[in-house]
DNA sequence: CTTGACCTTACCACCATGGTAAACCCTAAC
DNA sequence: GTTAGGGTTTACCATGGTGGTAAGGTCAAG
Protein backbone atom coordinates (compact mmCIF):
# COMPACT_ATOMS: atom_id res chain seq x y z
CA UNK A 1 0.00 0.00 0.00
CA UNK A 2 2.50 2.43 1.12
CA UNK A 3 5.26 1.00 -0.54
CA UNK A 4 5.39 2.98 -3.18
CA UNK A 5 5.48 5.74 -1.17
CA UNK A 6 8.63 4.62 0.38
CA UNK A 7 10.50 4.61 -2.56
CA UNK A 8 9.90 8.06 -2.90
CA UNK A 9 12.32 8.52 0.05
CA UNK A 10 15.94 8.96 0.92
CA UNK A 11 13.71 11.28 3.50
CA UNK A 12 12.81 9.66 7.04
CA UNK A 13 9.48 7.69 7.04
CA UNK A 14 9.02 4.23 6.22
CA UNK A 15 6.80 1.51 7.46
CA UNK A 16 8.48 -0.51 10.17
CA UNK A 17 8.79 -3.80 7.25
CA UNK A 18 10.84 -2.01 5.47
CA UNK A 19 13.69 -0.37 7.94
CA UNK A 20 13.80 -4.60 8.83
CA UNK A 21 14.64 -5.64 5.46
CA UNK A 22 17.34 -2.26 5.25
CA UNK A 23 18.26 -3.79 8.56
CA UNK A 24 17.50 -1.22 10.73
CA UNK A 25 15.91 -1.80 13.94
CA UNK A 26 13.04 -0.84 16.58
CA UNK A 27 13.99 0.45 20.33
CA UNK A 28 13.20 -3.68 21.49
CA UNK A 29 15.80 -4.80 18.85
CA UNK A 30 18.35 -2.52 19.86
CA UNK A 31 17.63 -2.92 23.27
CA UNK A 32 18.23 -6.79 22.83
CA UNK A 33 21.36 -6.05 21.05
CA UNK A 34 23.02 -4.13 23.41
CA UNK A 35 21.74 -5.57 26.71
CA UNK A 36 20.14 -2.03 27.80
CA UNK A 37 16.43 -1.58 28.52
CA UNK A 38 13.66 0.43 26.02
CA UNK A 39 13.64 2.31 28.68
CA UNK A 40 16.96 3.89 29.01
CA UNK A 41 17.47 3.93 25.76
CA UNK A 42 14.69 6.59 25.64
CA UNK A 43 16.62 8.31 28.37
CA UNK A 44 19.89 8.23 26.73
CA UNK A 45 18.28 10.28 24.01
CA UNK A 46 16.53 12.54 25.93
CA UNK A 47 20.32 13.51 27.68
CA UNK A 48 21.15 13.89 23.65
CA UNK A 49 23.47 10.94 23.70
CA UNK A 50 22.02 8.46 21.15
CA UNK A 51 19.02 10.18 18.50
CA UNK A 52 17.91 8.08 16.11
CA UNK A 53 17.58 10.09 12.61
CA UNK A 54 14.74 8.36 11.27
CA UNK A 55 11.31 7.17 12.11
CA UNK A 56 8.69 5.25 10.72
CA UNK A 57 5.73 6.76 9.36
CA UNK A 58 4.10 5.45 12.60
CA UNK A 59 6.38 7.28 14.67
CA UNK A 60 8.75 4.33 15.62
CA UNK A 61 12.34 5.07 16.44
CA UNK A 62 14.26 3.29 13.75
CA UNK A 63 17.96 2.70 14.89
CA UNK A 64 21.11 2.08 12.30
CA UNK A 65 23.35 -0.11 13.19
CA UNK A 66 26.04 3.23 13.77
CA UNK A 67 23.12 3.99 16.74
CA UNK A 68 23.74 -0.04 18.00
CA UNK A 69 27.17 0.91 18.42
CA UNK A 70 26.87 3.61 19.91
CA UNK A 71 24.56 2.02 22.28
CA UNK A 72 27.22 -0.43 23.00
CA UNK A 73 29.83 2.13 23.86
CA UNK A 74 27.68 3.45 26.14
CA UNK A 75 26.74 0.09 28.13
CA UNK A 76 30.08 -0.68 28.17
CA UNK A 77 31.08 2.71 29.84
CA UNK A 78 28.22 2.30 32.10
CA UNK A 79 29.62 -0.93 33.28
CA UNK A 80 32.95 0.24 33.87
CA UNK A 81 31.14 3.18 35.98
CA UNK A 82 31.47 6.43 34.34
CA UNK A 83 28.55 8.82 34.85
CA UNK A 84 26.11 9.91 31.91
CA UNK A 85 28.68 13.44 31.92
CA UNK A 86 31.69 11.29 31.06
CA UNK A 87 30.26 9.19 28.71
CA UNK A 88 28.82 12.30 26.86
CA UNK A 89 32.51 13.46 26.52
CA UNK A 90 34.04 9.98 25.63
CA UNK A 91 31.90 9.18 23.34
CA UNK A 92 32.52 12.50 21.17
CA UNK A 93 36.40 11.92 21.98
CA UNK A 94 34.97 8.68 20.18
CA UNK A 95 33.36 9.87 17.53
CA UNK A 96 36.18 12.52 17.08
CA UNK A 97 39.26 11.01 14.84
CA UNK A 98 41.34 14.22 15.92
CA UNK A 99 41.31 13.58 19.84
CA UNK A 100 44.23 12.92 21.53
CA UNK A 101 44.54 9.60 23.65
CA UNK A 102 45.67 11.77 26.59
CA UNK A 103 42.37 13.42 26.30
CA UNK A 104 40.82 10.21 27.23
CA UNK A 105 43.45 8.91 29.89
CA UNK A 106 42.79 11.98 31.83
CA UNK A 107 39.79 11.02 31.89
CA UNK A 108 39.91 7.81 32.41
CA UNK A 109 42.61 8.63 35.64
CA UNK A 110 40.09 11.26 36.53
CA UNK A 111 37.11 8.56 37.17
CA UNK A 112 39.77 5.76 38.78
CA UNK A 113 40.54 8.53 41.02
CA UNK A 114 36.45 8.89 42.07
CA UNK A 115 36.11 5.25 42.38
CA UNK A 116 39.44 5.33 45.05
CA UNK A 117 37.80 7.68 46.94
CA UNK A 118 34.08 5.87 46.96
CA UNK A 119 36.12 2.33 47.49
CA UNK A 120 37.67 4.13 50.29
CA UNK A 121 35.15 5.53 52.26
CA UNK A 122 33.26 2.08 51.63
CA UNK A 123 36.40 0.52 53.20
CA UNK A 124 36.17 3.02 56.33
CA UNK A 125 32.88 2.44 57.02
CA UNK A 126 32.96 -1.31 56.42
CA UNK A 127 36.00 -1.17 59.18
CA UNK A 128 33.93 0.74 61.66
CA UNK A 129 30.98 -1.23 61.80
CA UNK A 130 33.07 -4.54 61.36
CA UNK A 131 34.78 -3.82 64.56
CA UNK A 132 31.71 -2.88 66.22
CA UNK A 133 29.84 -6.03 64.83
CA UNK A 134 32.91 -8.26 66.15
CA UNK A 135 32.22 -6.86 69.95
CA UNK A 136 28.74 -7.52 69.91
CA UNK A 137 27.63 -10.88 71.17
CA UNK A 138 25.02 -11.17 69.33
CA UNK A 139 22.45 -13.25 71.72
CA UNK A 140 19.24 -12.31 72.99
CA UNK A 141 20.74 -9.69 75.51
CA UNK A 142 19.58 -6.26 74.73
CA UNK A 143 23.28 -4.32 75.73
CA UNK A 144 24.83 -3.77 72.14
CA UNK A 145 28.32 -2.29 71.58
CA UNK A 146 26.71 -1.56 68.30
CA UNK A 147 23.83 0.66 69.40
CA UNK A 148 25.78 2.21 72.02
CA UNK A 149 28.59 3.36 69.47
CA UNK A 150 26.27 4.81 67.40
CA UNK A 151 24.45 6.04 69.80
CA UNK A 152 27.35 7.96 71.60
CA UNK A 153 29.97 8.76 69.41
CA UNK A 154 28.90 12.03 69.93
CA UNK A 155 27.63 12.14 73.25
CA UNK A 156 30.00 14.12 75.43
CA UNK A 157 27.96 17.19 75.12
CA UNK A 158 24.52 15.88 76.06
CA UNK A 159 22.98 19.15 75.53
CA UNK B 1 2.96 40.05 77.62
CA UNK B 2 2.57 36.41 77.08
CA UNK B 3 4.58 34.76 79.54
CA UNK B 4 1.79 34.65 82.20
CA UNK B 5 0.17 32.44 79.08
CA UNK B 6 2.77 30.57 79.05
CA UNK B 7 2.60 29.78 83.12
CA UNK B 8 -0.88 28.12 81.85
CA UNK B 9 1.05 25.20 79.97
CA UNK B 10 2.40 22.05 80.14
CA UNK B 11 0.84 22.51 76.77
CA UNK B 12 3.21 23.26 73.68
CA UNK B 13 2.87 26.35 72.67
CA UNK B 14 5.60 29.29 73.94
CA UNK B 15 8.27 31.87 72.90
CA UNK B 16 11.57 31.03 72.01
CA UNK B 17 13.05 33.14 74.70
CA UNK B 18 10.81 30.25 76.97
CA UNK B 19 12.46 27.67 75.34
CA UNK B 20 15.91 28.90 75.56
CA UNK B 21 15.62 29.08 79.49
CA UNK B 22 14.13 25.83 79.90
CA UNK B 23 17.02 24.15 77.54
CA UNK B 24 15.38 23.58 74.68
CA UNK B 25 16.41 24.06 71.08
CA UNK B 26 15.38 25.92 67.76
CA UNK B 27 16.28 24.03 64.64
CA UNK B 28 19.24 25.75 63.70
CA UNK B 29 20.85 24.99 67.37
CA UNK B 30 20.14 21.29 66.95
CA UNK B 31 21.79 21.82 63.60
CA UNK B 32 25.10 22.57 65.16
CA UNK B 33 24.58 20.52 67.77
CA UNK B 34 24.39 17.32 65.66
CA UNK B 35 26.32 18.25 62.58
CA UNK B 36 23.33 17.72 60.64
CA UNK B 37 21.57 20.60 58.07
CA UNK B 38 18.52 22.10 59.34
CA UNK B 39 16.92 21.20 55.96
CA UNK B 40 18.07 17.35 56.65
CA UNK B 41 16.15 17.37 60.18
CA UNK B 42 13.06 18.70 58.49
CA UNK B 43 13.65 16.09 56.06
CA UNK B 44 13.80 13.46 59.01
CA UNK B 45 11.04 14.49 60.26
CA UNK B 46 8.89 14.03 57.50
CA UNK B 47 10.07 9.96 57.38
CA UNK B 48 8.25 10.58 60.67
CA UNK B 49 11.97 9.75 62.81
CA UNK B 50 12.50 12.65 64.54
CA UNK B 51 9.14 14.57 64.97
CA UNK B 52 10.18 17.52 67.98
CA UNK B 53 6.50 17.46 70.25
CA UNK B 54 6.43 21.25 70.53
CA UNK B 55 5.99 24.28 68.77
CA UNK B 56 6.34 28.03 69.50
CA UNK B 57 3.48 30.53 69.19
CA UNK B 58 5.08 31.25 65.93
CA UNK B 59 5.21 27.88 65.28
CA UNK B 60 8.95 27.06 65.41
CA UNK B 61 10.37 23.67 66.03
CA UNK B 62 11.24 23.26 69.77
CA UNK B 63 13.72 20.23 70.36
CA UNK B 64 14.37 18.81 73.95
CA UNK B 65 17.71 16.68 74.44
CA UNK B 66 15.91 13.52 73.92
CA UNK B 67 15.56 15.01 70.26
CA UNK B 68 18.64 15.90 70.15
CA UNK B 69 20.25 12.73 70.87
CA UNK B 70 18.40 11.06 68.44
CA UNK B 71 19.73 13.54 65.93
CA UNK B 72 23.28 12.90 66.77
CA UNK B 73 21.52 8.72 66.76
CA UNK B 74 20.82 9.53 62.56
CA UNK B 75 23.58 11.06 62.01
CA UNK B 76 26.63 8.62 63.33
CA UNK B 77 24.37 6.17 61.66
CA UNK B 78 24.44 7.85 58.33
CA UNK B 79 28.15 8.07 58.83
CA UNK B 80 28.53 4.44 58.54
CA UNK B 81 26.31 4.09 55.39
CA UNK B 82 23.19 3.07 56.79
CA UNK B 83 20.38 3.89 54.76
CA UNK B 84 17.15 5.81 56.47
CA UNK B 85 15.28 2.51 56.07
CA UNK B 86 17.55 0.61 58.55
CA UNK B 87 18.33 3.51 60.13
CA UNK B 88 14.58 3.88 60.96
CA UNK B 89 14.64 0.39 62.03
CA UNK B 90 18.34 0.65 64.16
CA UNK B 91 16.36 3.41 66.21
CA UNK B 92 13.44 1.48 67.06
CA UNK B 93 15.78 -1.18 68.52
CA UNK B 94 17.77 1.31 70.23
CA UNK B 95 14.76 2.66 71.92
CA UNK B 96 12.89 -0.66 72.51
CA UNK B 97 14.76 -2.01 75.41
CA UNK B 98 13.26 -5.45 75.01
CA UNK B 99 15.52 -5.58 71.79
CA UNK B 100 18.14 -8.75 71.45
CA UNK B 101 21.14 -7.39 70.56
CA UNK B 102 21.19 -10.06 67.41
CA UNK B 103 18.64 -8.09 66.08
CA UNK B 104 21.10 -5.30 65.70
CA UNK B 105 23.90 -7.51 64.49
CA UNK B 106 22.13 -8.84 61.93
CA UNK B 107 21.34 -5.52 60.53
CA UNK B 108 25.09 -4.47 61.08
CA UNK B 109 26.29 -7.28 59.14
CA UNK B 110 23.54 -7.20 56.23
CA UNK B 111 24.66 -3.46 55.52
CA UNK B 112 28.72 -4.89 55.89
CA UNK B 113 27.65 -7.47 52.97
CA UNK B 114 25.85 -4.62 51.22
CA UNK B 115 28.99 -2.79 51.56
CA UNK B 116 31.21 -4.93 50.77
CA UNK B 117 29.55 -5.67 47.51
CA UNK B 118 29.62 -2.50 46.48
CA UNK B 119 33.48 -2.34 46.79
CA UNK B 120 33.78 -5.51 45.10
CA UNK B 121 31.72 -3.91 42.08
CA UNK B 122 34.10 -0.48 42.78
CA UNK B 123 37.10 -2.39 42.64
CA UNK B 124 36.38 -4.89 39.59
CA UNK B 125 35.87 -1.19 37.61
CA UNK B 126 38.57 0.20 38.63
CA UNK B 127 41.08 -2.67 37.98
CA UNK B 128 39.68 -3.12 34.42
CA UNK B 129 39.74 0.80 33.96
CA UNK B 130 43.33 1.25 34.95
CA UNK B 131 44.71 -1.79 33.01
CA UNK B 132 43.37 -0.20 30.09
CA UNK B 133 44.36 2.79 31.13
CA UNK B 134 48.12 1.11 31.85
CA UNK B 135 47.93 0.37 28.17
CA UNK B 136 46.88 3.94 26.67
CA UNK B 137 50.04 5.35 25.97
CA UNK B 138 48.55 8.71 26.74
CA UNK B 139 49.91 11.19 24.39
CA UNK B 140 48.82 13.24 21.00
CA UNK B 141 47.94 10.32 18.95
CA UNK B 142 44.06 8.93 18.48
CA UNK B 143 44.82 5.83 19.10
CA UNK B 144 43.47 5.23 22.33
CA UNK B 145 42.98 1.45 24.17
CA UNK B 146 40.94 2.65 26.26
CA UNK B 147 37.95 3.71 23.86
CA UNK B 148 38.80 0.81 21.67
CA UNK B 149 37.69 -1.67 24.76
CA UNK B 150 34.77 0.53 25.12
CA UNK B 151 33.47 0.39 22.22
CA UNK B 152 34.40 -3.13 20.89
CA UNK B 153 33.67 -5.24 24.03
CA UNK B 154 30.68 -6.35 22.46
CA UNK B 155 31.31 -5.66 18.85
CA UNK B 156 31.66 -9.27 17.38
CA UNK B 157 28.25 -9.03 16.27
CA UNK B 158 27.84 -5.24 14.75
CA UNK B 159 24.31 -6.44 13.34
C1' DC C 1 -11.57 -8.67 13.28
C1' DT C 2 -9.50 -9.85 17.40
C1' DT C 3 -5.68 -10.63 20.23
C1' DG C 4 -1.31 -9.92 22.06
C1' DA C 5 3.01 -7.89 21.62
C1' DC C 6 5.12 -3.82 20.65
C1' DC C 7 5.61 1.25 20.41
C1' DT C 8 4.52 6.19 21.82
C1' DT C 9 4.37 10.01 25.36
C1' DA C 10 3.75 11.62 29.95
C1' DC C 11 3.79 11.06 34.28
C1' DC C 12 5.40 9.30 39.35
C1' DA C 13 8.84 6.88 42.37
C1' DC C 14 13.19 5.93 44.47
C1' DC C 15 17.25 8.06 47.89
C1' DA C 16 19.58 11.65 50.29
C1' DT C 17 20.66 16.01 49.66
C1' DG C 18 20.87 20.84 47.95
C1' DG C 19 18.68 24.89 46.45
C1' DT C 20 15.20 28.72 46.06
C1' DA C 21 11.40 31.80 47.12
C1' DA C 22 7.97 34.17 49.80
C1' DA C 23 6.37 34.86 53.94
C1' DC C 24 6.82 35.34 58.75
C1' DC C 25 9.41 35.91 63.33
C1' DC C 26 12.86 37.52 66.54
C1' DT C 27 16.53 40.40 68.38
C1' DA C 28 19.59 44.14 68.57
C1' DA C 29 20.86 48.59 67.40
C1' DC C 30 19.56 53.04 66.28
C1' DG D 1 9.46 52.57 67.55
C1' DT D 2 11.48 51.36 63.52
C1' DT D 3 14.61 49.07 60.90
C1' DA D 4 18.07 45.65 59.48
C1' DG D 5 19.84 41.05 59.54
C1' DG D 6 19.29 36.63 60.44
C1' DG D 7 16.42 32.63 61.71
C1' DT D 8 12.24 29.95 60.62
C1' DT D 9 8.18 28.32 58.08
C1' DT D 10 6.21 25.88 53.96
C1' DA D 11 6.29 24.64 49.25
C1' DC D 12 8.40 23.85 45.43
C1' DC D 13 12.41 22.06 41.90
C1' DA D 14 16.93 19.59 40.98
C1' DT D 15 20.27 16.03 41.06
C1' DG D 16 21.37 10.68 38.65
C1' DG D 17 20.19 6.52 36.91
C1' DT D 18 16.74 3.48 36.86
C1' DG D 19 12.12 1.46 37.46
C1' DG D 20 7.20 1.58 37.05
C1' DT D 21 2.53 2.76 35.22
C1' DA D 22 -1.14 4.47 32.35
C1' DA D 23 -3.47 5.56 28.14
C1' DG D 24 -3.29 5.37 23.57
C1' DG D 25 -1.51 4.03 18.75
C1' DT D 26 0.48 0.14 15.66
C1' DC D 27 1.63 -4.17 13.87
C1' DA D 28 1.43 -9.12 12.81
C1' DA D 29 -0.59 -13.55 13.22
C1' DG D 30 -4.63 -16.21 13.76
Amino acid sequence: MKSEMNNRASKPAMELADAHAKGLHSIGEAAKLTGLTAKMIRHYESLGLVTPTDRTYANYRVYQTRDIHLLRFIKSARDLGFSMKQIAILASLWQDSARSSAEVKKLALVHIQEMDERIHSLQQMRKALSDLAGRCHGDERPDCPILDAIACNSCHNPD
